[in-house]
DNA sequence: CATGAATGAGGTTTCATTCAT
DNA sequence: TATGAATGAAACCTCATTCAT
């Protein structure tokens, strides 16, 4: 078995006819739905491929081995959570606080929960070691993010940012997680977005010396 | 879904010599020290029993199957975890938001960072199905006292109690699963307490309708 | 009891290619000659596949779990010496009762002897409760084939047939058993089909009111 | 473990004391109680030892092994059986041919039946190496006794006596082992007697020479 | 003597990975 | 390229036996 050293862990080939294409994509729906309906234990090589349509030597013409396709896994998802929220971000650089945490929340809520089964997969994941590599680099360049836009919030000043945008991220990112995973009621579900809204607004605005604090 | 086999969960014997005793702690320290150092995929029984000082032979006549194993770490700390806070919260029934807030988050944050070693290893066991019967369950009666003793807040009603009991468990719960798991910086770590407390109080307030809303 | 799982014990593919088919063929010799050779305590599925010239995972491609080894064992065994038997008895329908007890014993021995390290294979593992499922089975169909033929006899009736019928299947596979397991003499074993053809029709012709009774 | 090297397999004392004496009868009759009930492959010292209501320490201060209890279940087993059919077999010395079947017959069903949980128990056994060397003693024994007793027959003569011994011993253990084994209905059980005197007899009739031949 | 905790070899089974077809 | 049979290391678990208490 390949121990977890850092290497080989990329996909093999970017095939570019149509056909490999659908294949690579059939392997990696699979892995999440085998991920989901066994767990994480019970996830193997042959199970993926079988459920794929395919054999395990294809399996293995496009990833080098089982590791690799739990770090696509994870690294898809997390790279396209991050990427709406930079695009929800950029879009609200320069406004007030509250249109900041409103656009990043609910880009963020949005794209987990159009990708609520990668996203439960991955969880059953989270645990390897190797994910983590994926999931703390991704974590930077949201608090890159976060503080970027933050800093240009126009009635909103922080006295510790570094601090304010870690939790921020810490409860958005940590308490969906937790929802989602919990198995929490539809009601809750629906409400998500609005209370997670809420809920860092809340702690910004006390973590901001807010700029018309004295005209209130 | 995955099967659940539910089967023999619970300790062989409670053993009254105090070698045993001994023997029965070793183990369960070991489990939670390999689980940290090699995370859930390498826990293995023989891995388990080595690092404690035994054999695998001794183990099993503690634990019935590796689940069990698993399921006592688990066990153990959610409920201790979950008893802290209940003390807390006893502790402040009937008192303003602000106290009751502050009581049970840094309740909690203190029972966790005791436990930061449980609380890591029992993250990388988090995917299991089996354990999270245990979490559910455990969620189910935090969520209970948490409502009895919002109830009694003397200076907030809330329209949508439950709605408002489950973010504030999520905040506080999955917020801090994401920073001890993420590798915090020891700033963070050490103005956890304060920030948690600002966080939930952030949002309770904006979820409840203060009583003395008008008087402001 | 002996708790009975029954679950699985059908082997798990019928592989087409011709290789395949051999190593499958050899797995199920070597299962015959490891517990003639170390006795069922010592039917280990490494010794079996080594004896085959394959690997343990090869075995198990074949079969899901040793159990099922077994249980081919056993049932082609007594499926094919079933069969003979079925055979020899059609073929003296009508007969007097002498010749259906030499046909019925003679090809019953013949077929014992063919596969007499199956034979002597399968007495290792009688005591097995598996296995004892498939000898009940094959017992039924033959009581109810030997009732059918003796019903036929020309020159025999019997007041109390199924009794008849039962000892004589008793007496046949029973003495048979003992005899082959007992390891008989080489003169005792040549001699065989017709002591046992004599202990057979004896017994029979004492249960029948033998038709021609009077005129002797 | 020790291996089936033929050392080692008898009793470690023979206690005096009263207390010890039962100890020992507790342990014998549990072994039988648990191949019984579990089988063969689950009969293990700690079972036996719980079942007997003592420990496995205690199990060992009387067998040397797990193959010595084993031994003596068989052994006194058969020589228990033994011991009966050659008391009747004394008793009918110079009697004629069917007086002599009768007693012996009958001896040897009384003796099975009396201990049929001994006999199954046995059956459990059977394919084992080592038992098989008390069963093929005592069945030496049990030719020489029969041999004997045949030989004073007042009315047959037997031209190939070991060979007509041989069978009638087969008959009777074999067909006996198999209705007890087999599960025969009650019905079969009661008549079991009577049947099996019949068949051994209808076969020596027709293996001797009746010295009353002419005169029918 | 009795107990039962401890030991660890050995058995069963799974599964990542390779490679001949 | 695709397939799936073969491999064997490694995991889980059991149990005969010993020995300190």
């Amino acid at each position: 078995m390949v121990k977890s050293t850092s290497a080989n862990l990329s996909p093999r080939k970017m095939p570019r006819q149509a056909r490999s294409q659908a294949t690579l994509e059939a392997i990696f729906q699979a892995t999440i739905q085998v991920l989901l309906s066994e767990g994480r234990q019970r996830l193997t090589t042959i199970r993926v491929a079988e459920r794929a349509g395919t054999s395990v030597g294809t399996l293995y013409q496009y990833y080098p081995n089982k590791q690799a396709l739990l770090f696509a896994v994870v690294r898809r998802h997390v790279t396209e959570v991050g990427e709406q929220v930079r695009r929800a971000a950029e879009s609200v650089h320069g406004k007030p606080l509250a249109d900041i945490v409103s656009a990043v929340v609910s880009a963020f809520v949005r794209a987990k929960i159009d990708r609520i089964d990668e996203a439960r997969a991955l969880f059953s994941v989270a645990g390897e070691l190797d994910s983590r590599v994926l999931v703390v680099e991704s974590e930077e360049r949201g608090l890159a993010m976060l503080t970027a836009v933050l800093r240009t919030a126009t009635d909103a000043k922080f006295d510790d940012l570094p601090t304010a945008v870690y939790i921020f991220m810490a409860a958005m990112i940590g308490s969906t997680t937790y929802m989602i995973e919990g198995g929490a009621p539809p009601s809750i579900l629906r409400a998500w977005g609005g209370q997670l809204e809420s809920l860092c607004l809340g702690y910004l605005e006390r973590a901001a010396r807010s700029i018309h604090n004295d005209s209130r």
